[in-house]
Parts: C-alpha cells; structure tokens; sequence
DNA sequence: TTTTCCATGTAACTCGTTACATGATTTC
DNA sequence: GAAATCATGTAACGAGTTACATGGAAAA
C-alpha cells in the first residue's frame, strides 16, 4: 500500500467525496507537496474499489453529469488506520537519490561546482521564503496543531538546515586548494 | 533523464566498466543511498547504448563469461555533465509525500499520535547514529571534499533538524489540551 | 457565442520490480 | 562434490504519465 493509495484514503476517511472533487481538492490545497495526476486518481479509485477498501455509488445533482462517490468501507477505514500509524512511526528519511550529484561532484572542476552551489543556496532561500509565507490551511484536513501546518512547518525546519549545511560546504569548498 | 540513468552515467564517467561491475559496484559502495535493481541496471544501460549515450564492446578474460563493457560516448559525457549541473544546481527540497501522515493526524488521538511519533523519534535517532558510523568513503568515487561523504553529511544533517523539529512538535503536541 | 466548468474515462507508453533461467568456473 | 561466483538476460506484472475523447451546462 503506497502513498497514492494513502492520500485518497484520508481524503475520504470522514468525508465522502467524488472523484472530480478529489482531484480539484488536491490540486487547489495540496499540489504544493503531492503530485497526483487525475487519470491516475480516477484509476486507483476503481482499484481501491475493487479492493473493497472503498464503496462506490452514484448520484447526480440536477442536469449535472452523474457523479461517482466514494466513501471508506469498514476495511478501508482499518486499512487507512494501519497505513497512518505506519506513516507517523517510520522515519522515512529525506531523500537521498537527489544527493547524487554531490556524490559525482569529484567529476567536475571546484570553481564550478562552487558556482551551482550558489545557484543552489539561492533557489534553496527562495523556497524557504515561500513556505513560511505559505498561509495557514489550519481546519482544511484536520483541526488543532497538526496537518498541512504541521508538515510545512517540518519541511520549512528541513530546508532551512539545508541551507545550513550548504553554507558550512561552500566554506569547506572554498577553502580547498 | 532521470536518477537511475544519471547514476550510471556517473559510475561510466573516466572509467569502463561493465555489467556484473556495476550491480557490484552499487551494491558494495551505495546500497545504502540508492537502490537500483539487477535487472533495471542490465536493461537501462540497454537503453543507454540504444540513446547513444553509452557504447558497448565485448571482452572475454580467460575462460570467465563474456563481459559487455560499457563506456561514455561524447554525448554520453554532454549528457552526464548536463545533469550533474542540473542535479547541483537544484534544490530538490526533501521530500514531502512522508509527510502525509502528519497531514493527517487529525485523524488519530493525540495520545496515540504521541506514542507513534515516539517510535519514530527513536528510528530516527538510531538512523542518525548509524550514519555518523558511516566508514569514510573518501577516495571510492572522487577525491578531496566531497563524494559519497559529502552527500552522508547532509544527510546526518538533515535528519538532526528532522529530529529537533520532531522533539519541539511533541513538546506542543503534548501541551495541546 | 465562445469559453470555461463539470465529470469521467480509455489507450498507448515507459519504467521499475520480481521471479526465473542459464551455464561455466572457481572455491570450500 | 557442493556451493558460491561470474555474467547476462527474459517474461510477466503493476503503477504512473500523457494525450486524447466526450458532452452537457453554466458563465463570460
């Protein structure tokens, strides 16, 4: 069970939704973090369906297309339960595949390497900027301390002690013969 | 043109080498940061040499099985030193779908969320002990400031902020009435 | 009246994983 | 004699992306 089958899960877990609605949500309040396609979601709905982890029925409001609501079934609620404490138990560590060009950076002449870091450090305080701006979607998932301010606020911690450790290598770097 | 294509490319620069070499390669020197599977390193450097990026002649060592061995070809070199730029340049912030569980820890009690995120504290810890014991690969890819040792750094770094925000967010999660 | 919104999907494609297959040769 | 090493692959599968298709209703 991956992470597209667990963000879809915890959009309907309390809340039944429609697929059109699903998406429009993720792309209005979440597309700063995920990437879901709409033909993607469309598709894993009918998996999860097919699963028996979500119900699926059909409605229609006037002259609008008929609509396909989604909702948890009692599987799908002990599924998601399951996937979410596994979530917040694993540390699932900050990515590593995107440190590979520091990895090949031997492969490369100091000076230049120096002048991407810049680049780097540059675009790095830009997003750091953007987040902390980002405004509070307090009460959109959950309510209290906790969801998208919460993964903000860690993700802000993150890149900031990027910037950090950016800042200590551009010295070491520098200092280099 | 993507990671695994990236680090192959990386392992092909300034030196030949061929299949078998390769998986053994990764698997001695980078299981811990990368994961790319037997059969997808034989096939992608498949499609390397269909791109023209890599070229492929056959040796055979005593009575040992025929070897492909697989070089950087001038583009092949162009296109390695586009990515490094790229992959040096760009922040790539750390990534966000891990998140999702905090997203969603509305959906849980907070004294279970608590107890969870406890569990996650000690992996992490242990996570940063055990790579600040990472052998020096120093010399294994490049030399001087940098290689694997450079991108193991940032990691332990990385996850010391992780592990400070995580304390400050238990301290408010466990304030929260 | 033209564009945007609502709402769902299909088809073709690429990518990566798993499991399996082969067969000689060196090491224990 | 058995096991691990050397060396490359194939076939089947699932997941995700892109581009395309449809067609009525509401808004500009």
């Amino acid at each position: 069970m991956d992470n597209p089958s667990f963000l879809l899960l915890g959009l309907l877990k309390g809340q039944s939704r429609h697929g059109y609605e699903i998406n429009e949500f993720i792309e209005r309040n979440l597309s700063r973090f995920v990437s879901l396609k709409k033909a993607t979601a469309y598709s894993l709905l009918d998996r999860l369906q097919a699963k028996g982890l979500v119900a699926e029925h059909t409605e229609q409001i006037g002259k609008r297309p008929p609509r396909k609501v989604y909702s948890l079934t009692p599987a799908g609620e002990e599924e998601f339960a399951r996937l979410l404490a596994e979530s917040l138990r694993s540390a699932a560590s900050p990515e590593f595949y995107g440190d590979l060009g520091l990895i090949f950076l031997g492969h490369i002449g100091r000076e230049e390497a120096v002048a991407l870091l810049r680049e780097r450090r540059a675009e790095l305080e830009a997003g750091v900027t953007a987040l902390r701006r980002v405004p509070k979607h307090d009460g959109v998932i959950g309510a209290g301390l906790h969801g998208v301010d919460l993964a903000v606020g860690r993700q802000a911690a993150l890149m900031e002690a990027d910037l950090a450790w950016l800042d200590a290598a551009l010295v070491r770097l520098e200092a280099e013969t």
